[in-house]
RNA sequence: GUUCCCAUCGUCUAGUGGCCUAGGACACCUCCCUUUCACGGAGGAUACAGGGGUUCAAAUCCCCUUGGGAACGCCA
């Protein structure tokens, strides 16, 4: 009795999989569906799959599926099963896990449905079912084509094929009326009419099978146990349930994700922003905000956290506390989540992180690490995300000062010319090439006597002509990082623009 | 058009029949900190789509309406 129970524990592995087609970039959206099947399996100690879904030979190509896994690995969604990361050859007891090498796998069970005549072979052009379909959108109802080959024998139309014919394999739903019911995990009971659909098809006529053909025999031939994916999927999983039934398999669990929206609550979509992971890597956010955000959309922390590492949310993931409605992606948010986890990295760490960014912008800065950090520790409370960091380094290199267009107000001022000139002055007479906070506090007070100018007519000159920008991190702590040679320079500059 | 899904502040959500005159977060507004801005802190405004039931009691359960979305391919 125990050994039993023992078996059937060891037999309800849990699996999950995300099954991407390689026909572009990651998605957030797909980012999200991996997300959420990785967090269920690390939370129950299962395996994570990455199968690729390439039976469109038209648009699936080698570089998207290298993209694809560079994203997945960006986030850190690392599967147990799949392509190797590197070489990108299968690893793991179940393989091939790329579609386009699991032909024989689809080929075996069609054969199998037709011997069974749960499916036949179908010699329709597409004249004939594109006037099929005509025909039935005019009769108003709702039905589906009917095809004339449905009852005819495998061994004729074996021998149409043999003489040149093309023909597909469609699934036979005549004889299947009835209700189906599917108990998703996120929805509940859905009972989906099987008269929603016709017969479809299940290998087209090159051979190649279709998605929810070999989607089922792959998710049964990897003892995939649960399947996570997006609402888009819900009424294919119809189609599904019936290949199951045909086949004579148990269906694994199934869990429909919401929708990621765009604001206007259409399905999120490239047109209105980025979408892709790989635009927010080079927009610089960071691949765990990336994941805290992308998890809340749709689920919550049982205690109402927003902030928190990956190992929280797999502590904490359950699917009942997945929301079934459709969420919308929210961008500002998304790079508030990234500020959050930006500034809370030790200084260290985030100059490594933004050190490329700037390096991208050609900006010529200085090495020493002190300098570095206390940089860090000036910009930090600006950064939002890595590329924020160009914008506010870039007034510290000398070759890339300018006066922004934000600063001409406050040059307009008729005191600021005075300003300026004490500034220069007194600047040249410090002794030093560099400043320590002290000196710039003894230089503030010469330039605030000899101008007799105070507040916001005092500092905002000055700091344009450190920044070029009448706004920004204290004077007292950016001073010190700029050097006399470099801070005449700009002043100079300054004050060609008052004349 | 048909089928299915969904419905709490502008947005993400908490809420599983009484603790809800509905809580949190982003955004917004005010104030404090600050000779600027940002960060940080304290407050504020803003939501149960509508209508019927069920119940002593409904944001929570049921039905209808409305609204939104998705799918209806030899795409996935």
């Amino acid at each position: 009795m125990t050994g039993c129970l023992i078996v059937g524990y060891f037999m309800s592995e849990i699996r999950v999989r995300f099954a991407p087609s390689p026909t572009g970039y990651l998605h957030v959206g797909g980012a999200r569906s991996a997300l959420f099947n990785y967090l269920y399996a690390k939370r129950n100690g299962g395996k994570f799959i990455l199968r690729i879904e390439d039976t469109d030979q038209e648009r699936s190509t080698e570089e998207s599926l290298k993209m694809m896994v560079a994203d997945l690995k960006w986030l850190g969604l690392n599967w147990d099963e799949g392509p190797n990361p590197e070489t990108l050859k299968d690893m793991g007891p179940y393989g091939p896990y790329k579609q386009s090498e699991r032909l024989k796998n689809y080929k075996a069970a069609a054969e199998k449905l037709l011997a069974d005549g749960k499916a036949y072979y179908c010699f329709m052009t597409d004249e004939e079912l594109e006037a099929a379909r005509e025909k039935v959108k005019a009769d108003g109802h709702q039905g589906h084509v009917e095809s004339p080959w449905e009852n005819g024998t495998v061994a004729d139309a074996l021998k149409k094929i043999a003489a040149g014919e093309k023909a597909v394999v469609r699934f036979k739903t005549r004889q299947l009326r009835k209700d189906y019911i599917l108990k998703d995990l996120i929805r509940g009971e859905v009972k989906f009419p099987s008269d929603m659909i016709g017969d479809f098809v299940l290998l087209r006529s090159d051979g190649m099978p279709v998605y929810n053909f070999c989607c089922v025999v792959d998710d049964y031939e990897m003892k995939i146990s649960h399947v996570l994916r997006a609402e888009e999927h819900l009424p294919n999983t119809l189609r599904q349930l019936m290949i199951y039934e045909g086949m004579g398999w148990k269906t694994p669990e199934f869990g429909h994700i919401s929708l990621i929206l765009d604001d206007d609550r259409q399905k999120l979509s490239k047109r209105k922003g980025a979408v892709a992971c790989d635009q927010f890597m080079k927009d610089g956010y960071l691949p765990e905000a990336m994941n805290n955000y992308l998890a809340l959309l749709g689920w919550s922390h049982p205690e109402q956290k927003e902030i928190m590492p990956m190992q929280e949310m797999v502590d904490n993931f359950s699917l009942d506390r997945v929301h079934a409605a459709g969420a919308v992606f929210d961008r500002v948010k998304l790079k508030w989540v990234n500020a959050q986890h930006l500034r809370a990295l030790p200084n260290a760490d985030i100059y490594k992180l933004i050190s490329p960014f700037l390096k991208n912008a050609g900006l010529n800065l200085p090495t020493d690490l002190n300098w570095q950090m206390q940089s860090v520790e000036i910009f930090k409370p600006y950064m939002e995300i890595l590329t924020d960091a160009v914008t506010l380094y870039t007034p510290l290199d000398d070759s890339k000062y300018e006066i922004f267009a934000e600063s001409d107000e406050a040059l307009a001022w008729p005191s600021s010319k005075a300003v300026l000139e004490a500034w220069k002055e007194c600047v040249t007479a410090h002794a030093g090439e560099t400043f320590t906070e002290a000196d710039f506090l003894r230089i503030q007070d010469e330039v605030k006597n000899k101008s007799g100018q105070k507040g916001k007519n005092l500092f905002f000159p000055i700091r344009i002509a450190l920044i070029g920008k009448p706004h920004g991190a204290e004077l007292k702590i950016l001073v010190p990082l700029m050097n006399k040679t470099s801070i005449l320079k700009r002043a100079e500059k300054a004050l060609a623009k008052v004349k």
